[in-house]
DNA sequence: CTTGACTCTCCGCTTACCGGAGGCTGTACC
DNA sequence: GGTACAGCCTCCGGTAAGCGGAGAGTCAAG
């Protein structure tokens, strides 16, 4: 029997700590003296505390420790939180590894452009959405303008004919993945709260869900588009994605007649680890 | 001007998690009603927002974000958090790698003993201890315990003689690593709490710390040690350690004339990462 | 005007302890 | 036997990054 001072030194285990492992039953020193609470423990519990300090080392908490201490599991129940345990760890050590590839990306990108870089992208899970929607081909890239202010006219003012109530910004679809110059296949589409008649070109459908969608914040006017997407189109590779669909963009703020440095849209791409 | 809702939804984050970065002023509202608190949001902000979850999940702190995004600091000064980070993450996963192995090896051992094993094998930093020792060599295996008991009473002896102070229980050591039969070379030592002038065979010096120390306790007589040697030596080959010096028995618990069942001993191995 | 969806602040909870305050207790030394 | 001083006790608060909920006030639509 000695004071916890001396267990303290033995196990390299700090005073606090036995404390905490005594409040939560995990391990009860041998005797405590009721009149000064002072706690004595035996050299025959460090065994147990060695136990304890094993499984730490394992990833478990010490709620799940007290579970396997405890001694009413079977021999596949303990299999089994090992295994789960394990395939933890797995999913953790590749989480930091793509977490590494990150860092490298933005030192590169440091050291390239001396500073913060100023496109972030950000990897989010999409909601499916209802939209309105009117597919078309654009001829070549400088009818791009006029063709969208057409379609966007299309689908607004079918939805207001038809009594629906949008539902979030405006946005279209690039269905075109090879960067064609000419004959370039898109969509523009208005989120609708409920379903409506389909009508002549609109067609009303849901946008599928995506669980894994790679998206950059554009500030400003439409010419400088060409810069975000690089951006992203860079951070795709360097991270060891690929894209998987068509992508997005989201018109946030957009006004045909307001002023085009205040304009805010999101750039979306669906991706998938290569 | 968008409410905190809305917001929420454009950028994915909860609304609980505006409201923390607020508070510690990483995103603040573009505005803040005076009179009823209601937060509004500008989607102008969506940059500085994704900004923070991209350093997030470099895995900064949201304190060193706010560092980060303050703009006071050099590129220099940057890329050094971000080498840091770097370096922190490297750690991290070779820690969770080393965790895996150690849970591949528990799981290869309930496999076998259909159970959670009894010998912990626990990593420890050990301190240097001043000691009173003697060294000496047995010629053969069956001389261990006379020897043993021979040297302890050498050692105790001299202690006593010269009015030194034990600090600790005595422990040996064993130099011979190729665990011969005959002429084995080992020492048994006392740690003493002050330099004491040597006399004899008795040397007094100290005996170095070990960074990583693999160590096993074994509870019972000594008829039951090459149990706990096994354990702790397929544990060190199992986990990709080499043992880097002689190893050392430390008596915990120990009379020569008490019952052997209440002997705790701590095996300890020195070792290296292989 | 009412209802229901939002929003506010404040409080407590999560993990595995650490640090410190204020107050006993044990022991070594004179 | 007295007195330091180290050791021990309990209780409280703090850590990171929010989540959950209570109770109260606010907004928009019908």
């Amino acid at each position: 029997m000695i004071k916890i001072g001396d267990f303290s030194k033995l196990s390299q285990v700090t005073v606090k700590t036995l404390h905490h492992y005594d409040q939560l039953g995990l391990l009860k020193p041998v005797e405590v003296d009721r009149f000064t609470g002072y706690r004595y423990y035996a050299v025959e519990q460090l065994p147990r505390l060695n136990r304890i300090l094993a499984l730490k080392d394992l990833g478990f908490s010490l709620q799940q420790i007290a579970q396997l201490l405890a001694g009413d599991l079977l021999a596949t129940e303990i299999r089994g939180m090992l295994k789960l345990k394990q395939a933890e760890v797995q999913q953790q050590v590749m989480a930091e590894q793509s977490r590494l590839t990150r860092i490298e990306a933005r030192l590169r990108q440091i050291e390239q452009e001396q500073g913060m870089p100023t496109h972030e992208v950000v990897i989010k899970k999409v909601e499916p959405v209802l939209v309105a929607g009117v597919r078309d081909v654009i001829p070549e890239r400088s009818m791009i303008t006029p063709v969208f202010n057409r379609l966007f006219d299309e689908v607004l003012g079918f939805v207001e004919r038809q009594g629906g109530k949008f539902a979030g910004p405006a946005l279209d679809l690039w269905y075109d993945m090879e960067h064609a110059d000419r004959d370039i296949q898109v969509e523009v589409a208005a989120p609708i709260q409920e379903r409506l008649p389909e009508n002549g070109r609109v067609r009303v459908y849901e946008l599928p869900a995506v669980e894994t969608m790679a998206t950059v914040i554009h500030h400003g006017s439409f010419d400088g588009f060409s810069e975000s997407y690089n951006a992203i189109l860079q951070w795709i590779e360097a991270n060891g994605y690929r894209i998987v669909g068509p992508n997005r963009e989201i018109y946030l703020q957009y006004d045909r007649t307001g002023n085009p440095a205040d304009y805010v849209t999101e750039i979306q791409f669906p991706v998938a680890k290569a």
